[in-house]
DNA sequence: TATGAATGAGTTTTCATTCAT
DNA sequence: AATGAATGAAAACTCATTCAT
């Protein structure tokens, strides 16, 4: 229980430091921030940044992974839902539409520092990024299949283009149009 | 013509720098690299490169703007047509598909380096990235207030679409499915 | 106490890199010296003395700015006593002689990168020069006004010969010549 | 002939860069400024500094020693002289003096850049430094010797206090002021 | 745990000097 | 002689990471 509680504390003061470090990368960038920023955005000491963590990479690593895992689990959970296709997409479109909503800074974070980055942490994490187009694209490939979707598109392409909608709606923060036609 | 070709002569070895240095963005990334991977890549000794531009950040700002400024202008030349709207769009986005065709290391360097970069380049050419929606929202307006354009959908906001579209052509390189449906 | 005694030992440190840097400039010169020959001469790492200077130029301004205030003090606290002009005028030299006793490493380095660098420091720190002057100046003054001192010499000037004197003893290091007639 | 005007011709570009060089100098600081600087001074091509001189510092040292030849020689001249002592060291002060009013851009790079460049040209330059004091110091004392001037201060302070006397004019501007006293 | 001082490799930029034309 | 492009060796400064307390 002590020992449970002591592992509570120290898992706030990560979480503590990781929202400090989102906003952080939100506000100046991840190239741009320093450490040193990190902490005094958590209002902890330097040093401590690096009991928590073992570099500023692994901040933006973990930050993404835990992000972009719960929104791979969410569309598994909601390919799996005896509903038809559009109302599958509409969820997913949902949920991410929620995510912004909820926490813009971790969104802007993860599509500005790793789904476009091309060259750095976008190529570490293709495989990630590249999971979460397969589960949308299998969707599609499914109401093909039923005859739910039209078939003059190929799913990946339908994944792309259902991803930059989403894209869209971070880009111009126009998060009330998207909605009805994720096709 | 002694001094034509001898300043023919710098800007070409200029040219060989920023076509250099495109080359090593795209692939590495503007943070990555170093200016000495400029100058290698360019086959030229360090310092050189600052004989021809006065700094990193210039070469970068250099290229965005150049290609920039001739999209600008090809934009509204497009607008100035007396062409249907539907067409005008279908130029404009014939011209971005040509020079992803034609430069893709640029187009990538300029989505990946500027556009994209909210808190670094992007911000410093925020004007010029608003210009360009600018003048396809200003094209959109015209199609709709001649009827020719549903008017269910803000100029502004289709503008957005419109370079929504773009994008997600490069993020797929998925260059011969879009012209059909700009708008 | 903690806090007091950890900042102490901050200011400590930063004493002792100042105090490096001021041997090196004596010897080397302010231009002929790296931020690595300072490290070097202090025994600490060369990014510890970015940790308590924010560049080379800050330690020379602070060196020469430490000792200069505590001259300016000096002068004007032997001016504010109550004695006649020419014991106040033996005041001023004594303390300047004791300074060059004392630390000649400091005195030299703020003369000759300074006081003499018409181009760079002195050029800073003409203001605070020339607050020397007037404060002599102002105490040649008084002399002149109470019939203690002759009146054929402007006390711009008797000032300046007076801060020659003072060069003088610096340049040839003939400390006991000068007490017996500084006006 | 031919060959005498034209090393003429090339003694003077010789000339001319030199002569730019002091202007620049005394404008900017022999380590602020850039051998570009000097060349635009000048009017002529960068590289061809490099076709008169062999490096920035000779600049500096031709400079100097041209004037301070000139100037051990007349001292010398008037210590050759039938006059006394006094007339003497009127003469020296004289020649000196006339020297800032007729070029003072060189007067004041020699004293800035060498005379108290301690740990530089100054150090290069040393023994010829010392060679004007040692001449003055001989025209004091067999002033002293004949009786003309008192014996209380040793012919070296005496040249010692006599360039003092000098740079104090510099210091200034005061050139009206010195000729009198030169003891 | 917590602190912040200490470390030093890495990067940009400058500029004297050389060299091809 | 003249030009200015080419070279590359410094040197200041940054900052992620480590470490002593």
């Amino acid at each position: 229980m002590a020992s449970t509680s002591r592992s509570q504390a120290a898992a706030d003061k990560r979480r503590l430091i990781l929202d400090a470090a989102v906003r952080v990368f939100a506000r100046q960038g991840f190239h741009a921030c320093r450490v040193s920023d990190i902490a005094d955005e958590a209002g902890v000491a330097y040093g401590l940044v690096y009991h928590y963590v073992s570099s500023k990479d692994e901040i933006l690593d973990t930050v993404f992974l835990e992000r972009w895992n719960v929104m791979l689990h969410v569309i598994a959970e909601v390919d799996a839902r005896d509903a038809p296709v559009r109302e599958k997409l509409r969820g997913v479109a949902a949920f991410i539409v929620d995510s912004y909503v909820h926490d813009p800074d971790v969104m802007k974070v993860i599509i500005v520092e790793v789904t476009r980055a091309a060259n750095s942490f976008g190529l570490t994490h293709l495989g990630k990024i590249r999971e979460a187009y397969k589960l949308i694209a299998d969707i599609v490939a499914k109401g093909q299949a039923d005859g739910e979707l039209r078939t003059d598109v190929t799913p990946d392409f339908a994944a792309l283009a259902f991803y930059g909608a989403i894209e869209q709606v971070r880009t111009g923060w126009i998060f009330d149009l998207l909605p009805q036609s994720p096709e």
